[in-house]
DNA sequence: TGCTAATATGCAACCGGTTGCATATTTATT
DNA sequence: AATAAATATGCAACCGGTTGCATATTAGCA
């Protein structure tokens, strides 16, 4: 159950509404994790029930525009969940198993996706040198600052890695497959 | 929906029962994708209902052991699924929201985890090692085996590259918290 | 012979993520 | 002024993965 934790984190830096979460989620945040706007306003709700964050209406807008503040109920949790351990995730991707159906029953012609693959790591990897750029390189190398641009270096290295991996992936299948 | 595929893949690698299916996802296939026995064999039962795969009752034992064999339904709809595309998969870590929470609410002392994990990554990289010099190495190098080699690879690349990352993590950690 | 562990299968409940839909307001366009 | 697009919130259904429990057989051992 992270989600509930990660949205506390992003409302601990600056407090907001489930939409600018969703918008958070999507950019910034999205590179280690992703959720849906429905997901967001369901767990905000929990949260709220469980008196984890509080929230005050919009005055200015008619939308029913909430900004939602995170309880020190809400933080003590946080520090609780965040302390304890847990095993690290494996590395589950549908295209091995799609790979190894490729190896047992014959050429799928996975070469085009390899290729879609490898230009969506590229996009990536642009899109983090952005962000680097933008929120860590030349700034004050602060703790909090230090371990974001660690957490962002994490997903850097992943995309590096995938892409290099793609292209030996693509020359294993091009030695054995007639490539037209 | 890939669980249903990659056990008709591993049928087809070789046709068994469930209990040995979950043993099987529980070593060798286990680097790439998790299944626990209950999910198995209620998918093998969709399975067979859709009849994609066919069983037939071992007359040695008493235990209702039942060996799963894919049909030819099943075949075609592992060759339909593999070859349709798909966004690759993002690092989805529990662990990166931890340390974000830390960076923003203060030392939470993550050091130990970190620890923890890099002996969990060099252990995956010691047992997939054994796997490399069992299955992969001095053997004729036929398509199949060097697409489950690549896999293999995937696999050993994504743990060092976590691990050489936990160092620097605890590297940057231990710079600013008091290391006791 | 009796006890324990390993083998082997399976149901039921729950929980989080995904998908589809509904709706109202505000801003930009024609 | 009318229309379309972007902003903003939320419900309901579904689906796959997880957890807990139940059960029966077989093999090893004391």
């Amino acid at each position: 159950m992270s989600l509930p934790h990660a949205l506390m984190v992003s409302l601990i830096e600056r407090p907001c509404s489930g939409y600018d979460l969703a918008r958070r989620f999507e950019t910034t945040i999205g590179y280690f994790w992703r959720a849906s706007h429905q997901q967001i306003y369901r767990e905000l709700g929990r949260m709220e029930t469980a008196g984890w964050i509080c929230s005050t209406a919009d005055d200015q807008s008619n939308t029913g525009r909430r900004t939602y503040q995170v309880q020190s109920a809400g933080l003590a949790e946080l520090k609780r969940w965040a302390s304890q351990g847990e095993d690290p995730v494996i590395l589950r991707d549908p295209f091995f198993v799609r790979l190894r159906a490729d190896a047992m029953v014959g050429p799928l012609g996975l070469q085009d996706e390899l290729r879609h693959r490898m230009a969506h790591h590229q996009l990536k990897l642009d899109t983090y040198a952005v962000i680097e750029q933008h929120d860590f390189l030349n700034r004050p190398q602060t703790r909090a600052i230090q371990i974001q641009h660690q957490i962002l270096k994490a997903g850097i290295l992943y995309e590096r890695n995938m892409l290099a991996w793609s292209q030996q992936m693509l020359d294993v299948l091009d030695q054995f497959d007639d490539p037209t």
